[in-house]
DNA sequence: ATTAGCACTCACATCAATAGAGTGCTAAAA
DNA sequence: TTTTAGCACTCTATTGATGTGAGTGCTAAT
């Protein structure tokens, strides 16, 4: 049994009635709101084929028919089409809001999330771009109190990390640019992998007898790498999920993801230049039942790239979500590419 | 009639009973949960005019008795007493938790919230140390880029801000550094008021004839030096408000005031050196009945101080909460002292 | 291949009856 | 005067019976 052209528009009719309406679509309701051309009981017949095919679920006997995760993915995967280019007025719009964010990646990649969160009512999740091989372009030392300096990374994207460490002794200027100068010899674009303990010694060794008292301050160094090598992950607008009853069961689950932000990366796997589209219990852990994903990559120059998400029930206005997506996504990638160049 | 002494006994074992069970309190449960030496019926009579005086509420006519938000305001006020000195091991665990924080300011304030939230159970909020008057003590400029650089300022907590900014031109070694001496000679411990439009025109003039094209970066300066004067607030634990059923109701609200942690802050008014009790439904605006704040200052050297609150239902734990949150607040006050010393 | 018709299933709302918890009041006891 | 036993009363929550309606699958006619 194929999936003839009927079934695929009356696949596509249940999706979008259901996201509209949020029940489950009957046969009647379906023929009366949709100009099938043909009747109910035919319908109801194909209804069942499409039951039998795993596609659609009742929730109970006497109820209309629900997109089963599987409906969903050959949904978005085989009716969706491709992504409609986004209105003028849209791209305007998206320009406009991107226009105010800050320049500095963390801060960009926060307020994206924010702001494309608060447009399509769903929640956001992003990550700063990171390039696990090169990280840190240049350190910096500043003293801010007697015994503390703050050790500063810039990394390949142009973002700046900080840290504030202290040390046993009063610092003079002559410390600073020593540790400074340090630094940036031995750690600039130093992958975190090649890190080793000969190398710290190196690094020790190369700021003569008195090397280990500024151990803080390199320990922050180190820190700083791996920081520069681990994005970070900002969570926005999760009040739009209470909106959804089928999430309301989950939404414990959905609040500890948004407190272990780690996990959550875990789940998105979106590949190349790809939109990739997952449903919550496609993942091998933390099933979700009814929570959809829509996530891409963005490229931030300098091959690095992060990751720009769209969190919602399986519902979701796809063909209003996923054009702002992209588009978004490639402000993103331009705007933080314009900041390292 | 006046709050004799049985009354005020009556009174804390509701709201203890109230508090572990979550379910009104009967004159039995009452009497068999806790040797009063009277009946139930004597129980009774005072439980009525506990209610006469507006200290219990039921729920309806056959059920127990549940604390009013005025019973519970009696309740912290006269019948809590000095929260107990914390036992050493507890104060060691604390000790412990605080060392793994960071030292910047920012990041503790952040990570002090998580902490504390995961330790009580409760969500906790958090305020970096600010002081309206005072704000940065020393600027830095950063070349980032070709074109970019970032802008530091050291706030008086010791606490390192950063904006990066774009400019027209090539940037050379010379331009960032009289751009940081400008920036130092005229912005250094201004106060954020003070700050019009002839101080910015001498800013720009001291820059020589050229001194417009530096405008991007300090326009970041003046921005962060607005950012120092507003506290950051970190949220965190929120998944634990799920675990009582009577802020269900009002869980919509309260991930909205998460969103805009402005809000929350407008909210919270402890008083000098205070621990400050405060129920959902005695703020002007958002009432959220259920919900207790507790929140104080703490002290961070340099006239400098933050906010720590915690949240969570009325029928809290106060005598454990509360001489946690208040051996925390010191250690936060002396972990961001000495950043800054 | 389609469709009208129909018996069937099942969730949901309504209603009545019941049990149980807790109260307030009265009158007796301390 | 204060305390307490006793009791009628109120109201919620639960249970079970009943009816309604939406939606289905199947059969037979088109």
């Amino acid at each position: 049994m194929a999936m003839d052209d009927r079934k695929q528009r009356i696949m596509m009719a249940i999706v979008s009635l259901y996201s509209a309406e949020g029940e489950p679509v009957g046969s009647n309701l379906l023929s009366r709101h949709f100009d099938m051309a043909v009747s109910s009981a035919t319908l109801r017949n194909e209804m069942a084929a499409l039951t039998r095919l795993g596609l659609l679920e009742q929730p109970h006997t006497s109820a209309g028919r629900v997109p089963t995760t599987k409906g969903y993915r050959y949904y978005v995967d085989n009716l969706l089409g491709d992504p409609t280019a986004l209105p003028k007025t849209d791209r305007e719009a998206l320009d406009e809001l991107f226009q105010k964010l800050d320049y500095d990646p963390e801060k960009m990649a926060q307020g994206a999330a924010k702001v494309l969160s608060d447009l399509l009512g769903y929640a956001v999740l992003t990550t700063t771009p990171r390039a696990k091989d090169i990280s840190v372009a240049h350190f910096e030392v500043v003293q801010v109190g007697r015994h503390t300096a703050a050790v500063l990374a810039v990394t390949a994207a142009g973002g700046v990390l900080t840290r504030v460490a202290k040390v046993d002794f009063e610092l003079e200027d002559s410390d600073t640019a020593a540790v400074a100068s340090a630094l940036n010899k031995h750690l600039r674009f130093v992958a975190e992998p090649d890190i080793n303990t000969t190398l710290v010694r190196t690094l020790v060794d190369s700021l003569g007898a008195g090397g280990s008292r500024y151990w803080p301050l390199l320990s922050a160094a180190l820190t700083l790498m791996s920081q520069a090598g681990t994005p970070n992950l900002y969570f926005e607008g999760m009040q739009y999920l209470l909106h959804w009853p089928e999430l309301e069961t989950n939404l414990r689950t959905l609040l500890e993801l948004t407190a272990n932000p780690e996990r959550v990366e875990g789940m998105l796997h979106p590949r190349g230049d790809q939109t990739s589209i997952m449903f919550g219990d496609e993942f091998p852990e933390h099933q979700i039942p009814g929570l959809c994903i829509i996530s891409r990559h963005y490229l931030a120059g300098g091959g690095q790239s992060g990751i720009i998400a769209v969190m919602g029930p399986a519902r979701m206005r796809y063909r209003e979500v996923i054009p702002k997506l992209e588009y978004f996504s490639t402000l993103l990638g331009k705007g933080m590419s314009g900041v390292g160049a």
